[in-house]
DNA sequence: AGCATATATCAAGAATGGTTGATGTATCAA
DNA sequence: TTGATACATCAACCATTCTTGATATATGCT
């Protein structure tokens, strides 16, 4: 249902989150969104980095979806996805099930 | 209490396990394995891949804590780790928590 | 000991991804 | 309309990661 040769569990999408993930820089941005929206200044200031570097890995972040933008004047503000956040869980959740079942001694 | 400069809720623990998960061949291996333990030959058959690509994609997972081997004669035999799953949810619901607190409306 | 099988490792090349500085675009204020 | 600010995008360069084929190691069988 997700790609021509199926036989996996894990989505494109879930695939692209956790790629998008996979920085550390993308990681501080995530942590710094969990505490509010933000507008790119404020993480600008915030991490000390270079606005095209925290540019590039919003746009990183936002094709992900783990991230969503609001455009007020000339700020953009981005926050957390928390559906992403959710499917991600989901996900994990998924293999610890699996792994449950196949590890638990028969009755 | 994890770095030098630190002023961060992720711990390099879980940065390298979402580094190690931002691979589609490794997603597969996850999936593979959520459904019981396999040694590597296993893999190479149900994944129809060279064997150095697999113990490398191996090696990367095991780095991380992701999978657990264990040695059996000839063979090698792969498991996930849930700590690792566990650990990386908790992260997840940190980041949840963190958000929900901070768009939630005061009384 | 000699051979076969299972897996790991390595070096070289290919591919992907990140950084940097410059430029483009949109919005606002004067 | 001009200038300033906020952000996005681009191209060139640099760094990291993956792939491939070859070789190494360890185990077990005969």
């Amino acid at each position: 249902m997700s790609s021509a040769v199926d036989s996996e569990i894990v989505s494109d999408k879930t695939k692209k989150l956790l790629k998008a993930l996979s920085e550390p820089l993308r990681l501080q941005i995530i942590e710094a969104l969990s505490s509010g929206e933000k507008c790119v200044c404020d993480l600008i200031e915030e991490m000390g980095l270079a606005q095209s570097k925290i540019s590039f890995h919003l746009k990183v972040l936002k094709d992900a979806e783990l991230i969503i933008d609001r455009h007020s004047g000339r700020w953009v503000y981005y926050h957390l996805n928390i559906e992403a956040l959710n499917s991600l869980q989901n996900w994990i959740v998924l293999l610890k099930e699996n792994s449950q079942r196949s590890t638990k001694d028969c009755c």
